[in-house]
DNA sequence: CCACAGGTGTGTC
DNA sequence: GACACACCTGTG
């Protein structure tokens, strides 16, 4: 798709974004180190640089704060996966039954992101049997201690995302006294020890088979099924996946598969039925389960 | 004090 | 393979 840009003193402005929330973007479990800001937009940090992002509705301008020209070409149109004409993927979804309609109306204007692998892969071995305010806070106390320091002005404004080689040369006491994963940190150092020589190639799980992939992210302590799918979903290698956690095992219960509790099942289901479309349809749904629960459930 | 949070590793059968 | 079971840590 291509885009019509105008730059602006402090960063550049994308015309007519169709298909684009920032809340529903960034609040719907895809990301961790996007925050709302003063002004009603989002401040986030990704590829080693702050960015500020804001939306207008009316006119479909897109804001990027601290972006030029190149960086939009190079990583943002990516990231913010500009290229995918979300409007037919979410007409196939609604056109599926009514919950998938409910949920894609609800969080119509959610993106997938397509996220750093390395950052991915250590975020999401923190999300597992964690909570959300934790899981935010362990990956800020990584970045800040183990990070680079980002200026703008002369003035720190944030910390990237660690480096695999840094963290594979940190003791388990280290990472714990920054990061305070508890028992995930070993799984921190055994990964990125085994990143530096293994680092995930998004293009190579994009073509392979869908259980070589997965096996090839199992190999990382830490990774297992969920977490597995969400790297797939989460750095844009593959759609066709069907993350199930607690909630959308939850959700599939009460909608779809009433006696099977096994998520495998589930997840094999989904990918059945939602196609190549998964991973959308689980974000979709994930997103209002979170929000309103018994609402989706008692979805006409 | 105890349950719980976006599961996974490990040890059994 | 299918199953329990423990597990850091902050919060309610």
């Amino acid at each position: 798709m291509n885009y019509e840009l105008e730059i602006i003193e402090d960063g550049i402005i994308i015309k007519n974004v169709k298909d684009f929330e920032l809340t529903h973007i960034f609040e719907c479990g895809q990301c961790f180190r996007w925050l709302p800001d003063e002004k009603g937009g989002y401040r986030g940090i990704a590829h080693g640089r702050v960015l500020v992002v804001s939306y207008d509705k009316e006119t479909c301008n897109l804001f990027l704060y601290g972006a030029d020209e190149n960086d939009f070409n190079n990583i943002w149109y990516d990231y913010f996966d500009l290229g995918t004409d979300y409007g037919e993927v979410k007409a196939f979804l609604s056109s599926k039954d009514k919950y998938l309609r409910a949920s894609v109306e609800f969080g119509n204007g959610i993106r997938l992101l397509k996220q750093e692998p390395f950052e991915t892969l250590i975020s999401f071995i923190i999300s597992a049997n964690n909570n959300i305010p934790r899981i935010r806070k362990c990956i800020e106390n990584l970045s800040k201690t183990y990070g680079k320091p980002i200026f703008y002005n002369d003035n720190i404004v944030g910390y990237s995302f660690p480096e695999p080689e840094i963290l594979a040369k940190c003791t388990e006491q280290e990472i714990s006294d920054c990061c305070k994963a508890g028992y995930r940190c070993k799984y921190i150092i055994e990964t990125s020890k085994l990143y530096c020589s293994a680092p995930i190639n998004v293009q190579t799980l994009s073509k392979e088979d869908k259980n070589k992939a997965r096996k090839t992210l199992a190999q990382y302590m830490g990774v297992g099924p969920k977490v597995g799918d969400c790297i797939l979903l989460f750095t844009g290698a593959r759609r066709d996946v069907f993350p199930v956690d607690v909630w959308v095992a939850k959700l599939m219960n009460g909608l779809y598969l009433p006696d099977i509790s096994d998520r495998k099942k589930i997840e094999s289901y989904a990918s059945f039925y939602f196609g190549e479309n998964a991973g959308l349809a689980q974000q979709y749904l994930f997103y209002y389960a979170r929000e309103h629960f018994d609402e989706l459930l008692n979805t006409i």
